[in-house]
DNA sequence: GTAATATTAGACCAATTAGTCTGAAATGTC
DNA sequence: GACATTTCAGACTAATTGGTCTAATATTAC
């Protein structure tokens, strides 16, 4: 199976757009994600944990607590996420698997490859929460 | 950890790949590729057999005998590959991981994602394995 | 202070992927 | 035909990822 990232990053992606689109500083509780987004509630709990351990999200104990971002929305990016959940390995490894694949010992596809890698480093470094909030279209983010 | 192809995918790539460029059926065994691209003999062994169940590759027991290219390499693709070994499952799925995620419900990255996942798919199918057969410098593929 | 509600921590289980091992079947060489 | 060499088939183990569960701790409201 070819996958881009994780299923705990998507999960992390999600839910950090989701607090996102509240007021900064409002409190969401697992429940109210788990809920809107239907990722299975610990696992996304142990998710937003790890989050908070690594300083992208606040968080509360309590009623009427929950998580919110540690941080400005403008400055939370793709790139953050990605890197807290599944690591950046992705950009510096060879696409074929080559172990010692490198600028002056290129693979079949290196440069190929390297071009599209940046497009998508690209995209992670420049997309941050703010901007992604303002595109939302879908249900499962609307209203509470 | 992000991914783009499964191990078992980058192994077949490099197998394959080192098939492309010995002349039109040479027999190539196990022990052969195992040792130029150190991957583990039974495990790439498995590999070849799904390749070969597959039609990318002819096999033939014996001594004298190993696997070969089952086509031309100029109509053997990475999109052949990868989608023998890996699927493409990604080509079709939400980066952000949302089941309903399409063009009239879009994902907040759905567009700018759109455009890097067809430059990907566009270098799957258009390179073929005597493209890269050319562009080939890594010793690993060197001699016999 | 008590009860209700939330996160926290960590052990635990399940599924998938990666990798190993053994024996059988086919083929070439003498 | 005997033997060496190869693929073939499938069971098996190990590691990683995905997901569940329980008990503890903090906070709020009454």
């Amino acid at each position: 199976m070819s996958v881009i990232f994780s299923r705990q990053c998507e999960y992390a992606l999600q839910a950090v757009l989701y607090l996102a689109l509240k007021p900064a500083g409002t409190m969401i509780s697992i429940k109210e994600l788990t809920k809107k987004l239907g990722i299975p509630y610990h696992f996304l709990a142990k998710i937003l944990q790890d989050l908070a351990n690594q300083g992208l999200l606040r968080s509360m104990k309590g009623p009427t607590g929950g998580f919110t971002l540690a941080h400005p929305a403008t400055e939370i990016t793709l790139f953050h996420i990605v890197e807290a959940v599944d690591g950046l390995d992705f950009l510096n490894t060879c696409v074929m698997g080559f172990p010692d694949c490198s600028g002056n010992n290129p693979c079949a596809v290196h440069s190929q490859w390297g071009s599209l890698r940046d497009g998508i480093h690209s995209m992670l470094v420049h997309k941050n929460m703010a901007d992604l909030a303002k595109e939302i279209t879908k249900p499962e983010y609307k209203s509470s």
